[in-house]
DNA sequence: CTCGTGACGGTAT
DNA sequence: TATACCGCCACGA
């Protein structure tokens, strides 16, 4: 069994579903890291080829933490839509669109 | 062992 | 309401 801070990151993103989005927090939570922080280092040293939904995991803030104008920015972006998730004009998701609608009340003990 | 870094979040102001 | 600051700690060098 798997049990380093990644892999169960890796594995919380995988649980999101089509169509919906997470924050970081929210995968911190979930995943029992240490924090956000952690999620978005996690990512960051994502292999290419790996079928983790990465792009399903956006900041509080309900936007693509990417630096707008970079590669990475786009191609999340265009997944997002692709899977019909729809932005503001201020590239905003709706609460609508997130697999939890906000902090998890309820913890579930990390099994699977 | 130490040090710097970072796809963030919450709180204070 | 928006902005600034600090805390969090796994990982690589």
């Amino acid at each position: 069994m798997s049990s380093s801070t990644y892999e169960r990151i890796f594995q919380t993103v995988q649980n999101i579903p089509s169509g919906k989005v997470a924050t970081y927090g929210q995968i911190a939570y979930r995943a029992r890291a240490s924090g956000p922080r952690q999620v978005g280092y996690a990512l960051h040293h994502l292999p290419q080829g790996s079928s983790v939904p990465w792009h399903r995991v956006i900041n509080s803030k309900g936007e693509i933490s990417l630096p707008a104008g970079s590669e990475l920015h786009e191609i999340q972006k265009t997944l997002l839509e692709a899977e019909g998730i729809e932005f503001s004009p201020e590239g905003k998701i709706s609460r609508s669109k997130y697999l939890w609608e906000h902090k998890l009340p309820k913890p579930r003990p990390y099994s699977e």
